[in-house]
DNA sequence: CGAGCGCTTGATTGAGTTCAAAAATCGTGG
DNA sequence: CCACGATTTTTGAACTCAATCAAGCGCTCG
């Protein structure tokens, strides 16, 4: 599990071992299985967490009982409520495994730790949190209907991966639309592309 | 216009008077009107900018002409694709004036002479990022149809302000309903509520 | 093998959109 | 300060798309 963490580090931020190793040991690892909540919308936030294989989600129950999905954490990618976390604030929405998983939990310390460890730590925190900010912002536009059925497409492209594993109810909810809808969306797109139906 | 921005670093920074007079020798104060676009989407961008009075939004229009509201930056606020300008990559989003208003534009040199001027700089970035970043899922939420009809009494709220000085269309498209729609809606509030009217 | 879960499909319904037109508000110049 | 045109908001009626309800199918796993 760590050798796998220790390769992304390499590949991604040109580091050397030993920093690798401090950055490691600053971190909790976690292996939880499908279905494990590891925060609870309300509750206060005590770490966020980076995903080193499966998939995470987060999201809100509406008072229907209703799930909402915000978004996926697939492999290499961080999840969690920060805000709530530095401000001891409650947490907007919950977040569990949707897949067996492992995680490295990052407490409020690590965070303080980090830029001593790894000198671009911030930049790098500030680039990956524009790249979230413009998924959230794709994300409402397609909410507002600005591609049209587009949307799906783009989450096929955006998660290839996701989008085989996870089942269609879950990419309905993130999608903001009902399973069945989901459902007849894909019955019309498998009559127009020809490798969407194998027969 | 430098004045005032002055006592908004003072107030929220808490800095000596030297350190602020360098952040803003980084800055391009422009006064600019009504309508003035700054940004349109597709091109790449070569600044954000930190409003210090009026307001300015961010949109996109679609195959059909029409106008989708992102986010609004009021006063004290910053907006811009910074992705867009760090990558220069194309933007997604467009960006005018929607009242004359006094802005400050930083280029990429800003965002890398910051830290040297105020060594607090990419903390604070952060951590307006997740603010905003928190607006942005909470309108995904909203989007969603999560909290029902809330979500105009909920703009009511975060930006008082904004919500008299604003048409109701600009509102409406950034809700992502429309016009015909909200006013239904503050129809019906305003049976609700005695405070709405005054006769 | 049967129970449960997820996916699909059909029929119905309703919230929100569009179209159209009237009413209200704003802004500008006489 | 009023009048006029332009813009914005409201209201009504028809319509549309997606949600819901309901039923059936297929797969997997105990």
């Amino acid at each position: 599990m760590n050798k796998t963490f220790k390769t992304y580090l390499f590949a991604k931020y040109s580091i050397n071992d030993d920093v690798a190793d401090s950055i490691i040991s600053l971190l909790s690892p976690r292996k939880i299985s499908k279905g494990t909540v590891l925060l609870r919308q309300g509750e206060i936030s005590s770490y966020v967490c980076f995903v080193a294989s499966g998939c995470l989600r987060s999201y809100v129950t509406d008072k229907k009982g209703k799930t909402h999905i915000l978004s996926f954490a697939p492999k290499e990618k961080w999840i969690g409520d920060q805000l709530s976390m530095i401000r001891a604030e409650p947490s907007m929405f919950s977040i569990d495994a949707v897949e067996d998983s492992e995680v490295f939990l990052a407490c409020h310390s690590f965070f303080e730790k980090m830029p001593a460890v790894y000198n671009n730590f911030h930049q790098v925190c500030i680039i990956e949190m524009l790249e979230h900010l413009r998924l959230m912002q794709k994300r409402i536009l397609y909410l507002q209907g600005v591609f049209g059925d587009e949307r799906y497409l783009d989450f096929m492209q955006s998660y290839p991966d996701l989008a085989v594993r996870l089942p269609q109810y879950m990419i309905a909810s993130y999608l903001g639309i009902s399973r069945q809808s989901l459902s007849r969306i894909r019955g019309k797109l498998a009559g127009t592309n020809i490798y969407s139906k194998e027969n």
